[in-house]
DNA sequence: GCATTTTTATAAACACTGTTTAGTATTTTA
DNA sequence: TAAAATACTAAACAGTGTTTATAAAAATGC
């Protein structure tokens, strides 16, 4: 009388392959270029196959979001073990930055698209477990910073989102293309990782001088 | 045998004619649930006849995200008069981020869409006009400053393009619906203009602390 | 003024998109 | 083995950006 169960598993296993192919092409060709049946000929199925297994195109999208934040998740974890929280802090900055650049499609998916927070909103959905897992790491951070005396009369959440808006405006402007288009990026011949680096590293400057 | 002249003339008003309308429905419905089909139809034309006056969607996408710009310098130019540099700045923060929201579509099409972006690269366009505009505002209030004696030791460019990060971050995880997802901002009943203001509050006083 | 060339506009088509429906195989259950 | 449930798909629907062939209108040359 396992049927059911074994159904249950085939339903997952169709599901992940699903997901894999649709994940290996978003990362190819990137996500407006991927169609459902584009997914349904990789995977050698019909695009109604596709709809028995998802509700809708933002459904896929949306456990791609939870896979991919799981990703940036690990990315964080083996910095954890660095003591000093101000050279965490430093690091989680660059560690954001780096996957950003290396999995521009997955970080685009992450904090950029508005689907899968819409597809959250659709669903009622008052928790967000990976994402508050992700910013938790941070405020952590930035709390045992304020231990240590940094960022003093500084309110532990607003600082994080500080530190959290401008990594990611400086991401953002990069994945737009918006930064190879200023005047002095233009003009110089710096590579934009370099770019990236050096106004990170001035954005931890500023935090070091706030060191009462 | 003025025709010529006023041909293009006739053109010129067609082009107006046919972003005017545009603009006015992308306002209306965000800029993906606009198409050329709907603007030949708002214009009382075939959508063949968008094609004689502009070469693709990108070209009409750019044309608008000129004129979004000229928008956008519009809103900094009272701020011009603000004798202090420092207060100069601030304001231009609170001006950024009120545009941002108070004109989310335009806002999208100037710093976060790449269509823009990627129709000035495949136009090998190496200038950028409006954007430099935009850009110089600010790196001049910060240079100001610095003579002030803000943020003394730091390149000017670097410090300007931290400053833009930031505040391109809050707007665009305003604008794509995560910062509403944010735990505390969730279980809080604040409003998000009320976090927008109180994030750059903090970065302000942040700054401020820079002042040797 | 009339024929010819140039310009302007469009209907229809092409190759796509996400999604739904109706119908056919296959598998499970009774 | 017959009935019921499940898995799958071909075809269609309504839409997208864009191109092409064709018809109407306007400007030009004689």
């Amino acid at each position: 009388m396992g049927v059911k169960e074994r159904k249950e598993r085939d339903r997952q296993e169709m599901r992940e392959i699903i997901l894999k192919s649709a994940y290996k092409l978003f990362l190819e060709r990137g996500f407006d270029d991927v169609s459902i049946r584009n997914v349904a000929e990789a995977i050698e199925y019909s695009p109604a196959t596709i709809y028995l297994y998802f509700k809708d195109k933002n459904e896929i999208i949306h456990a791609l979001h939870r896979q991919a934040f799981e990703m940036l998740n690990k990315q964080f974890q083996p910095l954890a073990k660095i003591a000093d929280p101000f050279a965490r802090l430093s690091e989680m900055g660059k560690a954001y930055i780096k996957f950003a650049i290396k999995n521009a499609e997955m970080y685009k998916l992450l904090f950029i698209r508005s689907e899968p927070m819409e597809h959250l909103a659709n669903c009622q959905e008052t928790e967000w477990k990976e994402g508050d897992m992700a910013f938790d790491a941070l405020a952590q951070t930035v709390a045992q910073c304020q231990q240590k005396g940094y960022f003093k009369n500084f309110d532990t959440h607003q600082f994080s989102m500080m530190t959290w808006s401008f990594t990611h405006g400086l991401c953002a402007l990069r994945l737009s293309g918006h930064l190879g288009r200023v005047k002095e990026e233009r003009e110089s011949n710096r590579k934009l990782d370099q770019i990236m680096n050096e106004t990170l590293s001035t954005f931890i400057q500023t935090l070091q001088k706030l060191k009462k």
